[in-house]
Formats: structure tokens, sequence, C-alpha cells
DNA sequence: ATGGTTGCCTTGCAA
């Protein structure tokens, strides 16, 4: 089983760059963040045609997640607990041939000093909620998607210079242990030991050819699923830009594969 | 160096 996680920074300006890959690495199940529409206008036909199932919670303009399967996606569920009727579309939950999958895009955050960082903090315990009441730590499960946190100082390519800052702040790596204390564990971390294995980069000040990077797209999953993980890889060839082609998201996908 | 670039869709916000 072959599970994606791709910030894809909007569907419709991404959608040829998305079906070719797809066509290239025939996923089983992909989850996106980011996809900026409605549901309504959403190109599910473009993948129904390749083959997958397709759940959205869309949004105009901002946010909006979406699982695609090849298997049936069943017990569909959209939101977080305490959600109000104007919640931002960032949780998205179903499961897939036994496996319970939840698409997150957590908020950025901004900066430390603005309301969006307090809503962070907030949508982390809700999060942290549904997980405790809503979701068993004995069963397969992976939750996967944006975080806006790099986990450690392997993971920022200036620790020193991100210390306190926005996606590396002492608070957001609490919020992180709550959900990993709950009964979750890092999947690329069980075959990767080295630093500087970014998901993310920039698209100002040229960071990409840098080098200066975050990892902040996670793949966590309980311990059934950690024991058939196999691999864990992030395609960084998919951040690269190329003459003639449109342009890439500013996040890499990352690859779990299992048993 | 509080800059820079992209995507929304139209004028400024979010990332």
């Amino acid at each position: 089983m072959k599970v994606v996680t791709w910030n894809v920074n909007s569907i419709r300006t991404r959608l040829e760059r998305a079906e070719a890959w797809l066509r290239a690495h025939e996923p089983d199940v992909l989850c996106l963040q980011e996809i900026k529409v409605v549901d309504e206008d959403f190109p599910r036909g473009v993948f129904e045609d390749l083959g997958y199932h397709v759940e959205t919670w869309g949004q105009k303009t901002y946010n909006g997640v979406a699982i695609l399967s090849r298997s049936p996606i069943e017990d569909v569920h959209r939101g977080l607990p305490h959600d109000g009727d104007d919640a931002q579309a960032r949780l998205i939950a179903g499961t897939v041939d036994g496996v319970r999958i939840i698409c997150v895009y957590v908020p950025n955050g901004k900066n430390v000093t603005s309301w969006h960082f307090a809503y962070k903090l907030d949508w982390l315990a809700r999060l942290e909620e549904l997980l405790t009441t809503a979701c068993d730590k004995d069963q397969p499960l992976i939750l996967l998607g944006d975080f806006n946190i790099a986990p450690d100082d392997r993971d920022v390519y200036d620790p020193d210079a991100w210390a306190g800052r926005v996606h590396f702040h002492p608070v957001e790596h609490a919020a992180l242990a709550r959900l990993t204390g709950w009964g979750l564990h890092d999947v690329f971390r069980k075959h990767h030991e080295q630093a500087g294995a970014y998901s993310w980069w920039d698209y100002r000040g040229a960071a990409f050819p840098r080098d200066r990077g975050l990892r902040i797209d996670l793949v966590l999953a309980t311990r059934a699923m950690l024991e058939r993980s196999k691999g864990c890889e992030i395609d960084r060839e998919e951040r690269k830009e190329a003459k003639g082609q449109s342009k890439p998201s500013d996040h890499a996908p990352v690859v779990a594969t299992f048993s």
C-alpha cells in the first residue's frame, strides 16, 4: 500500500503536474492539501479517469483537503470537534482497506504574535481531541499532511535561526508531542536518520536552489502501521522547476509504503 | 536584509 501526502498549493494550477505525477508513481492513496477550490469545482473527473475514488472538503481561495484512493473510501468524516459553521476546510478522514486515513492541513500560524498562531494551537488541541475521542491507537491508522511544524533540528536548514519561530517553536513541538504521545510515530524517521531531508522550500529568496527548506509534511502512524512500514521518501524531483513546464508547488510529495 | 514569490482574483491577504 503506497500512501502519499502532497500540499499542491491549488489543484487547478497544479492539475497538469498532479496528473503526470499520479501516472508516474501510481499511489494507492493520495492525500492533498491546499486544493483551494470548492467541491463542485474540484476536477474529480481527471482523477476518476485514472481509477481513483475522490473525496474532498473544499473551500474558496484558501485551504481545502482531499483523499484520492484506488480502493473505495469508507466512513468519510470532515472537520474537527467544535468546528463552527464557518470552519476552515483542513481535515478529511476515511477508511481505505481497513486503514484509517486522516489527511490534515494544519494552520500555518504566520508568526508567534499573530492571532493565526493562537488559532493553530487551538486547532492542534482539537486534533488531539479527535484522536482521543474518535480514534483507536491500537488500530491501523495514518495521520498525514502538512503539519506546518518541523519536528527537530534535523528538519530545518538553520536550527539556530529558526529557534522560537513559527514552524519550529517549543509550543508547537509540545503540541506535536501530544499527538505522538497518544500513539503515533514519525514514519520517515523509521527509515532515515539524517538531517536535511526537507519537504517544503519557500518560493521566495531562491530557497530551493539554496536548499533552505523544512520537513513539515509528515506521515504519522500507529504502531500497527509502523510495523507494516516498508519505506518513506520525499520526492524532491517534483519541487524542481523545468523549462516549458508549469510551476511546482512549494511542497514536495512524501511517499510512504506499507505491506 | 521584515526582503522575497506564488495563488487567489482584485487589490490585499495568506502562505
